[in-house]
DNA sequence: CTCCGCTATCGTCATAGATT
DNA sequence: AATCTATGACGATAGCGGAG
């Protein structure tokens, strides 16, 4: 357990209006980056599956750690702590940034469902931030872009104390080039299909890694703030970027889930989650018992699954209350996959073939989900690269504007 | 109101690559 | 080798806005 604690993400905002829908799960294999989806999960590389069953049953859904690296770049951290507001819907979030000697503490006001920045006081705060500005903006990714162009990635790691579950700390680390190469190479072996476009990039210019999107997203926002930071001082001082006229606002929050996470449909429409929402996750082994998921959200905006082992007569009174009930995926509730059983007759060859279809299909199903998501994100991820680099242009040409005023002025 | 074009979304198929 | 997963491609469908 105290292992899994230190696995946590906490994340530096919050929101009191969270609330998960359509939460659907992901069945993440090794080393697949699950991510996070409008819909509800999330993954980042960066992360560690941090799945904690807690003494009570219940399992808590964690977002996933850092990888190993983690803690050798511990060493320049920041902190960030988030307080709710009254009503929850703006939080402000307190950073430190240790740079060189001297820590720089800066201050946020996070708005929920939208890009927030949080920016060293002054000028010279910045610079001392390493001429980076962390943005903070919601169910995105986090990268740094450093000065000479590169974006490094910046890890969140994890300080929560405890059980981990009131998300008080979120910390952030620059990553090495080092572990940040490593870990493109590790997200490009795991995602040939971006490959290329990676690369493509790659040559023309250093590219935020993917691998390295932290995003904790949940449908009503509850800690779904994503990290930027960028070494832009001047344009990041607003809660959106605009670019050529496009206002890019973060993605809605996003439930992360570990990699061994369970996707749930609910049909709720309006991104609330009202009680609990149910998954039967049949053990297709024992026909005789079921096991129940229940999905509920705490007040603080966590999410657990909570397995309830029922009875067949439970489990068959349960498939029946949801029959005809259909998820925003489309799959019936209470469909209980069973084990192959020896095919006796060709009826039963056929159905067995109809119902390796079938789930053949139902998986392929999702995974279009997953992979349209995972394109979106990428999509977002891209744009939000454009923009923080627009920024970055802009904020050159002022800072060249501005010498040639004074070297003007000094020939004068 | 109807038609048309555009866009977004979804399901399905095919297939490359990874995993068992 | 069999199986699974991710993803590109394709077609179907729905929604929306503009033109007539």
């Amino acid at each position: 357990m105290d292992t899994l604690v230190e696995e946590q993400i906490s994340v530096a905002v919050s929101s009191s209006q969270s609330a998960i829908d359509r939460a659907t799960t992901s069945s993440n294999q090794t080393g697949q980056n699950g991510t996070a989806q409008p819909t509800g999960i999330l993954s980042a590389s960066s992360l560690v599956s941090g799945t904690q069953v807690r003494g009570n049953g219940t399992i808590l859904l964690m977002p996933r750690a850092s990888e190993k690296n983690i803690a050798t770049t511990v060493s320049s951290t920041t902190q960030a702590i988030a307080v709710p507001q009254p009503g929850g819907a703006v939080s402000i979030v307190h950073v430190s940034i240790p740079s060189g000697t001297q820590p720089m503490h800066v201050q946020s006001v996070i708005q929920p469902n939208q890009q927030s920045v949080i920016q060293a006081p002054g000028g010279t705060g910045l610079q001392s931030l390493g001429k980076n500005v962390i943005l903070l903006n919601k169910g995105s990714v986090i990268h740094s872009a450093e000065g000479d162009g590169g974006v490094h990635p910046v890890q969140l790691i994890t300080t929560a104390k405890g059980d981990g579950c009131d998300g008080d700390g979120i910390t952030l680390a620059l990553s090495t080039a080092e572990d940040e190469s490593r870990k493109r190479r590790e997200i490009l072996a795991r995602r040939p299909s971006y490959r290329k476009i990676l690369n493509e990039l790659s040559s023309t210019e250093p590219v935020v890694s993917l691998g390295t999107n932290v995003e904790v997203k949940e449908e009503s926002g509850t800690g779904g703030d994503n990290i930027h930071e960028s070494d832009t001082s001047t344009a990041l001082a607003s809660n959106t970027i605009t670019v050529a006229g496009t206002q890019y606002h973060t993605a809605q929050g996003l439930l992360k889930v570990p990699a061994s996470a369970i996707q749930l449909a609910t049909g709720s429409q309006d991104g609330t989650l009202q009680g609990l929402q149910t998954l039967t996750m049949t053990n297709a082994g024992t026909a005789a018992t079921g096991t129940i998921v229940q999905y509920a959200q705490g007040q603080d905006g966590q999410q657990f699954l909570v397995p309830v082992t029922l009875s067949a007569a439970d489990l068959q009174a349960y498939q029946i209350r949801t029959a005809g009930v259909t998820t925003s995926t489309g799959l019936p509730q209470g469909v209980v996959m069973t084990p192959a059983s020896t095919i006796q007759n060709p009826q039963q060859l056929a159905e067995e073939t109809s119902r390796r279809r079938e789930h053949r299909l139902l998986k392929n199903r999702e995974a279009a989900k997953e992979c349209r998501r995972k394109k979106k994100e990428y999509i977002k991820c891209l744009e939000n690269r454009v923009a923080v680099l627009e920024n970055q242009n802009k904020a050159l040409i002022e800072e060249l504007k501005s010498l040639k005023e004074l070297y003007c002025q000094k020939n004068e």
